[in-house]
RNA sequence: GCUAGCGUAGCUCAAUUGGCAGAGCUCCGGUUUUGUAAACCGGAGGUUGUGGGUUCGAGUCCCACCGCUAGCUCCA
């Protein structure tokens, strides 16, 4: 006998190889037919197994989880999975298995498979797995040992699953199998009982992946849909999902002229209308002011600099594939750096050139006016490069700038320091420009030309604690300021296996546990997540989602101890001797472009009064009025408002609307009766017509909410499209 | 960059199997002089992303390029 435990506290006395399900059926038939999976001390397992085997707890503390526990939704869906992929296999040949989870309210599952599956084909996937759900088929749990469960995945030509028992399940001596008609799969679980279960599902979109996420093995296609417990809340998903759609940053910047990107000036280069860059330069003001408060130096740097300054960084050469490529003065310089590369056997992108081609390579940087004394023709590669490295290097050659800390380092590097002028501050609304992969571009989100209010803190040692904390209250200063609740904060720190940062492990353990000590201390919750530091420090992230729940980061603060290492970056201390300084990078709105991106959709193109590009419409009641409107107008851009008139020959409803579709904060609407007392009948976007009141009372009502920034609507996010954390558990 | 899909007026969208490119909004002109989410009439606006091809005939079919979207990969 074994004793379970149910959340209420009843003790019950149970045969050796009960299961959840039976304990449910013990209970009623209804709480049966309803129990999804079982939660045993937190972990989701299957409702149909002995619950001996999943935990040694005795009383087992068993919760029954029903389609109104949302764990029980993440097993539904991964079955969900399971009966897509088995529609699919029934649907086309040669399919390989990879992996299906569960990703928030979605999920997914990877297929290898030539023919490429088309939207046009959900129709009949669906059609299929509606049958497979109607037959109500029993999820069948089974184990094999290694030497079973290859010959398994054999037999059913399951290519992937047998590499992934060989490599990532290198260390499990038995592995799970689940079972569903003729579909059997490699899984760790949990699973729903049966089909039936799955009471509303919908395949959503196709794409391609790579398998176990690297680009150099194969891709795969990569279907995903979602399932609900009941057809209402799948449709109210979907209802969600287009709503979302219409505060898209990119659909409300252009119905509300805030930005445009045009094509003819190239991709993933933005074009502020006078209406967005208002919203930007408010922002820019702002945090201008915020920075004269707390002692940051204002400076400005060019928009190029020459290549040897990021060669000497380390950005030039880590980052080259994402920069615009040199700008050389001569002529033959793309030619002979092209040589170069072909030459270095570090690139594995390009191979040397036979000998052919090389004569290709000389005759045309001779055209060009390329010329050394003695190319050596007949010399190694290796001697070759020399000679053409060291004509590269006479050359001048200018980098537009993907960074503005190399300038800023020059800055600093300019004056002698001593230790009682540390920390230096150097802010500068910098832009700077990056060749994003085409495929990343996204709107105001990600794009290639940005500006950053970036700021370089140089200090000691011994200030870095205290730096990074005010660096961390300032980034929590500005999304307080614009209301912006829903962000994650993330400690990216150093992946221990790979070799691709610079620096000591020492230097980097430090580093990371004053990031860890500060963070704590200010009472952010954060994750971390190792691998994800820049090549020269460990950073702390503010992560925002945007409309279709992806996650963007906006604030950043890193820790930087390379940079003065490369550039002998030096202060003299108390001793009089030469010290090094740390450098701290940090961007609380990150890029001007992303946080004024992520700004509409939080606002859904409602801004707060301070930010909104119009604050205040007059509307005149006819042309009689038109004068007292322009005059109220008037007065109030003396008081700094950003104030419009509407002047239309149109009825004041007409007016109204169109302020009212342009989402400005407020009307005044005026007629003879306000212009003989001084008077304006306001009306506001969010509560309608406040009545009629002086003018001066409007005034300073007005003032008093864009001076406190007050912020009356923001759009809150309900659903979730991203990895709830859950998702990769569920697939071995 | 990769996989898939998409591209018709400034915007949102129509155009049967390949058979005369159309509507609403915006915009312009006129009438109207208006009291809290659309007054009325008229007009303009297009080499259907670009370039080739198939065809008697292409918005529609094929190829290449450009751009956009989703996902993947990348992200200083």
């Amino acid at each position: 006998m074994i004793q379970v435990q149910l959340p209420d506290g009843t003790l019950l006395e149970e045969e050796d190889h009960v299961t959840a399900l039976d304990v449910a059926a013990g209970i009623s038939d209804g709480l049966k037919r309803a129990t999804v999976a079982a939660s045993i001390a937190d972990n989701v397992v299957d409702a149909m197994r002995p619950l001996a085997e999943l935990t040694d707890l005795r009383p087992v503390p068993l919760q029954l989880l029903t389609s109104r526990d949302a764990p029980a939704a993440t097993v539904m869906r991964h079955s969900c999975a399971h009966v897509m992929a088995r529609a699919i296999m029934r649907l086309y040949e040669g399919v390989g298995l990879a992996f299906g989870p569960v990703k928030g309210n979605t999920f997914y599952y990877d297929f290898d498979l030539a023919t490429p599956i088309r939207e046009d084909d959900f129709p009949r996937i669906e059609a299929e797995m509606k049958k497979i759900v109607k037959e109500k088929e029993p999820f069948e749990r089974f184990t094999m040992n290694r030497d079973e469960s290859i010959q398994l995945c054999s037999d059913l030509s399951q290519k992937l699953k047998i590499e992934h028992i060989e490599t990532g399940l290198s260390d499990h001596e038995s592995l799970s199998f689940y079972r569903q008609g003729e579909f059997v799969d490699l899984c760790r679980g949990p699973h729903i009982p049966h089909a039936g279960m799955i009471k509303a599902f919908k395949v959503l979109s196709v794409a391609g992946s790579h398998w176990k996420g690297d680009v150099s093995n194969p891709s795969l296609q990569r279907v995903y849909g979602t399932a609900f417990f009941d057809k209402k809340q799948l449709k109210a998903y979907l209802q969600q999902l287009e709503e979302a759609k219409k505060r898209d940053h990119r659909v409300l910047g252009n119905r509300l002229q805030l930005f445009t990107i045009s094509p003819d000036v190239g991709q993933g280069l933005c074009l502020w209308l006078p209406k967005g860059a208002t919203i930007r330069a408010t922002l820019e003001e702002f945090i201008k002011a915020e920075l004269l408060r707390r002692s940051y130096d204002p400076v400005y740097s060019p928009h190029i600099g020459r290549v040897e300054l990021y060669e000497t960084s380390g950005h030039f050469p880590y980052y080259r594939d994402s920069q615009f490529a040199p700008l050389f003065s001569h002529s033959a310089g793309q030619l002979v750096d092209y040589w170069i590369r072909c030459l270095d056997p570090e690139d594995a992108d390009l191979t040397p050139p036979t000998d052919e081609e090389e004569r290709k390579l000389l005759d045309a940087a001779l055209v060009l006016g390329f010329s050394v004394e003695d190319f050596p023709v007949s010399g190694s590669a290796n001697e070759k490069r020399d000679v053409l490295r060291m004509w590269e290097k006479r050359q001048e050659r200018y980098l537009l700038k993907p960074m503005n800390c190399p300038h800023h380092v020059q800055m600093y590097k300019a004056i002698p320091r001593s230790y009682r002028d540390l920390p230096v501050r150097l802010a500068e609304f910098g832009t700077v420009y990056r060749h994003e992969q085409s495929g990343e571009l996204n709107g105001l989100l990600r794009v290639r030309g940005l500006t950053q209010d970036d700021a370089h803190q140089f200090c000691t040692p011994e200030q870095v604690e205290q730096e990074f904390k005010d660096t961390l209250g300032l980034v929590k200063y500005v999304l307080d300021a614009v209301g912006l609740e829903d962000y994650r904060v993330q400690l990216s720190t150093k992946d221990p296996g790979s070799d691709k940062y610079v620096g000591s492990d020492e230097l980097w353990q430090n580093a990371q546990e004053t990031l860890r000590k500060v963070l704590t201390e200010e009472g952010l919750d954060y994750i971390e997540t190792p691998g994800e530091a820049a090549f020269y420090g460990p950073k702390t992230d503010f992560m925002v989602k945007d409309c279709l729940g992806r996650e963007w980061q906006l604030g950043t603060v890193q820790l930087d101890y390379n940079l003065p290492e490369r550039f002998e970056l030096e202060y003299i201390g108390t001793d009089n001797k030469p010290h090094r300084p740390v450098m701290i990078h940090r961007a609380p709105f990150g890029s001007m472009e992303r946080f004024v991106g992520v700004l509409i959709e939080h606002f859904a193109g409602a801004f707060p009064l301070w930010l909104a590009p119009e604050q205040i419409r007059v509307l005149p009641l006819s042309e009689k009025s038109d004068d007292y409107a322009k005059d109220v107008a008037s007065r109030l851009r003396q008081e700094g408002f950003r104030v419009g008139t509407d002047l239309q020959s149109a009825r004041v409803q007409a007016k109204i609307r169109d302020a009212q579709l342009e989402l400005i904060p407020y009307m005044l609407v005026v007629g003879p009766r306000e212009a003989e007392q001084n008077a304006v009948a306001v009306r506001c976007r969010i509560d309608g017509d406040l009545g009629v009141m002086g003018f001066d009372d409007a005034l300073t009502r007005l003032k008093k909410e864009r001076d406190d920034r007050t912020i009356r609507q923001v759009v809150k996010s309900e659903f979730v499209a991203v990895d709830d954390g859950t998702g990769e558990l569920a697939e071995y």
